[in-house]
DNA sequence: ATACCGATCTTTTGCCTTGA
DNA sequence: TCAAGGCAAAAGATCGGTAT
């Protein structure tokens, strides 16, 4: 493996030489930046990672904290590490994803040991008990999610409450009276995942502003739980606002074996990715879930040198072929 | 056998020298 | 005086060598 050192000598320069030329730090002649980038070609080196980390201080690898829980859809998960890696490329970094659940000892855990240079934590919960130790990281981070106690902290997400109050009010519009939420698994709830929190807030919220009766129910992530939510969601009830990707198309799907027409008996406006709602069996009404735009923005957020706060990206309701007017 | 020292790895960067 | 580029120290872990 070529080093700095053999693409000096073959420039004939010294090592910081080409160390400068590699960052731009300094002006170097036109001369000696060609010599030593054909130097840099012709022996394919590529800077030490481990070398340059120690010199720096830098890492250039940003640690995304992603738990991938089983109530949890990988595939929504996965739109917001897409999303995070190809901005953290554009950066010139790469990702350490995390996966598993290690709490507060894993964010000690990659700053002591200098593993990153920034971290990005994801599924956070209303009383966050990893808030503390974010504050006192000596390393930038950003919450994708929302802690009740987000002071001093950097933080972005979908405005769930905001989203979940639009979703009522565009029913209500259309005439809906009564309407049904299926939202996620009981164990989302119990953990106090901040989104699922919010989103049910907005959603109560505005169906009392708007004189609409709502029922909020929460789905486990099976066929069962889908029938059992259906069971106990009342006839009367007109539209179901469906915040539970992993079950959408479940849902759909016992709503036609029960004979109910999508949208002439019963509208369906679903909370996710655009991409998942365009390729179900119709396309569904949806609030888009915009996870790939969240993991980019928070990759801007942590590499940037962003004063903390809480940015909270507007909710855009779609509506595609399962929302209607109420008959009658 | 144990304890400790210092060289080594590669790169970055502040300071210094050279030459026009 | 300034641009261009070299020198040398520093970073932290590891390993070989020397002293006790």
């Amino acid at each position: 493996m070529a080093t700095i050192a053999d693409v000096a000598r073959a420039a004939g320069v010294s090592p910081s030489t080409v160390s400068y030329v590699l960052s731009g730090k300094r002006t170097i002649s036109e001369g000696t930046r060609l010599r030593v980038e054909r130097s840099i070609r012709e022996l394919g080196y590529h800077p030490n990672a481990g070398a340059r980390a120690l010199a720096s201080s830098r890492t250039s690898v940003l640690a995304l904290v992603a738990p991938l829980r089983k109530d949890l859809n990988v595939p929504v998960v996965m739109q917001f590490v897409g999303g995070a890696l190809e901005r953290a490329r554009a950066h010139r970094h790469d990702l350490l994803l995390l996966t598993e659940d290690e709490g507060a000892d894993g964010l000690r855990r990659v700053a002591s040991s200098a593993l990153a240079d920034a971290i990005i934590v994801m599924d956070v919960e209303a009383s966050e008990p990893r808030v503390p130790v974010l504050r006192a990281l000596p390393l930038p981070s950003v919450l994708i999610g929302v802690p009740d106690d987000a002071s001093g902290l950097t933080c972005v997400d979908l405005d769930f409450g905001a989203a979940g109050a639009l979703c009522v009010e565009r029913l209500a519009d259309l005439g809906h009276r009564e309407v049904a939420l299926i939202g996620p698994a009981p164990s989302v709830y119990e953990r106090g995942t901040s989104y699922a929190k919010r989103f049910l807030a907005g959603f109560t919220g505005a169906a009392r502003v708007r004189g609409v009766r709502a029922t909020a129910l929460r789905c486990p992530p099976n066929y069962d739980g889908v029938r059992e939510c259906l069971d106990a969601t009342p006839d009367s009830a007109t539209a179901l606002v469906v915040h539970n990707e992993a079950v959408l198309g479940a849902v759909l799907a016992e709503l036609a074996r029960r004979g109910r027409q999508v949208p002439g008996d019963v509208s369906v406006l679903a909370v996710c990715p655009r991409d998942m709602a365009e390729t179900q069996v119709v396309p569904i009404s949806s609030v888009d879930l915009p996870g790939a735009e969240l993991g980019a923005l928070a990759v801007d957020l942590a590499l940037g040198a962003s004063r903390s706060g809480v940015r909270l990206v507007e909710p855009v309701l779609t509506e595609r072929a399962t929302t209607a007017r109420v008959r009658g």
